[in-house]
DNA sequence: AGTATATATTTTAATAATTGAAATATATAC
DNA sequence: GTATATATTTCAATTATTAAAATATATACT
């Protein structure tokens, strides 16, 4: 009995998890930052900050939630809250220069040559995925 | 400027993770399940039972937390703890003949066609993956 | 066998995270 | 100007998680 599509897809995304977490948990290694916290620093260094509307969409969280979460990485001088002046309603998060410098060594644990490596693996992934997903 | 290494990883963990993120939403979609309770019936699925201290392992979190929530899916009727003979300290998880079906109900959310791609995009994956993580 | 030590899980009290709803401040439409 | 809508924060209540103690079983040593 050949083991139908389901089962090796079940297979599959555990394996992938697994690996994810796997790079995850080297680049938190010794940093006192949550997966979520990292991921969080990441996004808003690549959106160049977010509002909180935004955070609770990603994570699919409460704006609540949101203020408390960017409420601890502010007083761990990572982020700060920058009114917009075009709509005063909205504040976005924008990591300090300290932040920058915190995500940017993350990645500093690996050599130039990994860092290439995984690079290329990321950008086939994601081509990959977007066929399906 | 050329953009770096760093910040091409960065940019496509995030789409990466948004992705997986959809994909996960499509499979609870309309059940009372969260993603990693959906990931935990799966994990039992494939390694036919869990220990608890296996879960723990997997999802980084403590015995406490592991028997709440397990508490939670054997309430629902997808588990059930059945004590193994050889070691009668360690306690067991499989699903339940509901909790398998309700799994693999899941995936007939998509028809046969569109599980062909994403088991051949994830194998696909995953192989890319095991290269560098 | 009996004692000491180790392991797996559960329980429990305390802490932390999240929610839902109200409050505040600002914006938009009529 | 008034009413309504939106963005964020605050706050009280709920839910999840932890750390540590308790329980049950296993293993090693004498």
């Amino acid at each position: 009995m050949p083991e139908n599509n389901i089962e090796v897809i079940m297979r599959e995304m555990l394996e992938i998890q697994k690996r994810s977490r796997r790079f995850a948990d080297l680049l938190c290694e010794g940093e006192s930052l949550s997966q979520n916290q990292l991921v969080l620093l990441i996004e808003m260094k690549i959106n160049n900050g977010m509002k909180a509307t935004q955070i609770a969409d990603f994570f699919g969280v409460t704006p609540g939630a949101v203020t408390s979460m960017c409420d601890k990485l502010e007083k761990l001088g990572l982020i700060q809250r920058v009114r917009e002046s075009e709509d005063r309603r909205v504040v976005k998060m924008i990591l300090t220069e300290t932040g920058e410098a915190k995500v940017h060594e993350l990645f500093l644990k690996f050599p130039q040559e990994k860092l290439k490596e995984i690079e290329q693996v990321l950008l086939e992934v994601n081509k990959l995925m977007s066929t399906v997903f």
